[in-house]
DNA sequence: TATATACGGAACTGAGACGTTCCGAAACCA
DNA sequence: TGGTTTCGGAACGTCTCAGTTCCGTATATA
């Protein structure tokens, strides 16, 4: 149901005359109008989504989305799943301190995603019990990657021997992902670097015992 | 537009007869109605309950519900205004130590109205944003509540001396609440007596520099 | 240039839900 | 008991939106 898997018939067309040029045919909108549908539903919710939006949204005829996915809970689906770009996971330079890798990850560019991330998430809140599938596609792209980068950073302190093995760190690395949806979802402010820092500061360091460097490591905020 | 504050019409003709005899009648039907109103919200979300399951629910017609209440939005609004009830804070004994206040607080009984209350939340989520008002009612009925509890309990580890107040107990206060919803709405699992160990043991009292009790307290789960 | 394909756009259908209106029934009051 | 009021229930109007169909058009191939 991915763009990925096309069918045969449309995989063999494709392949015998690729005709990717000119303007625009094929299937080489969908890229677009996953975007669009993405943006609508970071926008809207689930439910405050309509088809003619994301049509709209991609300048595309809402015909064409019918003519690609069967339904709007498969676009959606699909636009999901096929998010997985966008996650700047390459760099992730290692600062020697734990504070220093968890405080490198706050960059405007980083704190923006993963708003959005959490505005998909809340969007399709409603539908996350309905739909296992869904719900299994959205915590794959939403919200493992950032529990994974949590638990990679994590290890590599107890690699180092900065903190040992004996903490719940299980807890802690999904500590700032469920402040920052609750602090966006629920208490609707923003979340923003003082936030997030509060959070390295004053829960996850703390819980590890590990002293909270107050005005230091807070020079660069390169985006 | 409150029960509480009724008009004054009404105010007066109920304070002259005061009717609320026999079986039904006057607007003594109301919490049944907005109480299946919660229960409705709960278990489908703003979006997925219809007027006519929120009447069916209370055994009443729909028209009645619109003669009470100008809208949906209404309702739901004053649903969620009026489930003040249910706060069992009356207790709260002192058990002598942070841990055990907040372990005394893990009862089967005030877990499944926690997570009452994070349904509704839930179900409210795409609604947020597009009522403040609502947003403020129930961050003050569903929100509000727990974090208080939890910064009178710390406080009082403050005052015997358990704890320093240069801890950053304001955000500590809502971890176990942005804990809870996180697992709940996002990861769709049980929010369950031992998970919420794990958040007091695992993030809060180390967090506070202080011992996490493993087997210690967890005698008496009277609910 | 002629043909075929796919697109954008607009009109259309059907279902579902908000909100209204109406009516018979039941309970209260005198 | 008779009048009044409110209730439950059902039918109705209206609107929105999912999903479909149709058509003019633009592009790619020959």
């Amino acid at each position: 149901m991915t763009q990925l898997d096309l069918p045969a018939e449309a995989e063999a067309a494709e392949a015998t005359t690729a005709p990717r040029l000119g303007r625009k045919r094929d299937h080489s909108r969908d890229p677009e109008i996953l975007d669009a549908a993405i943006e609508v539903l970071a926008e809207t919710g689930y439910e405050g989504m309509t088809v003619e939006m994301v049509a709209a949204r991609a300048k595309a005829g809402k015909a064409t989305l019918y003519r690609r996915w069967p339904s709007k809970a498969e676009l959606v689906l699909d636009a999901v799943a096929c998010m997985k770009r966008g996650d700047v996971e390459a760099p992730l330079p290692d600062t020697g301190t734990l504070r220093g890798d968890l405080v490198a990850l706050i960059k405007p560019r980083s704190i923006a995603e993963a708003e959005k991330k959490l505005q998909i998430m809340a969007g399709l809140a409603s539908m996350l019990s309905r739909s296992p599938e869904l719900a299994d596609t959205a915590y794959a792209t939403l919200v493992e990657p950032r529990a994974n980068l949590n638990r990679m950073l994590f290890q590599r302190a107890v690699d180092r021997g900065e903190i040992t093995g004996e903490h719940d760190l299980e807890t802690l690395a999904v500590v700032s992902a469920a402040m920052a949806s609750y602090r966006l979802m629920l208490l609707r402010k923003p979340v923003d670097r003082e936030f997030l820092l509060s959070i390295i500061d004053g829960v996850i360091l703390p819980a590890l015992g590990l002293p909270a460097g107050e005005a230091a490591t807070d020079g660069p905020t390169q985006g």
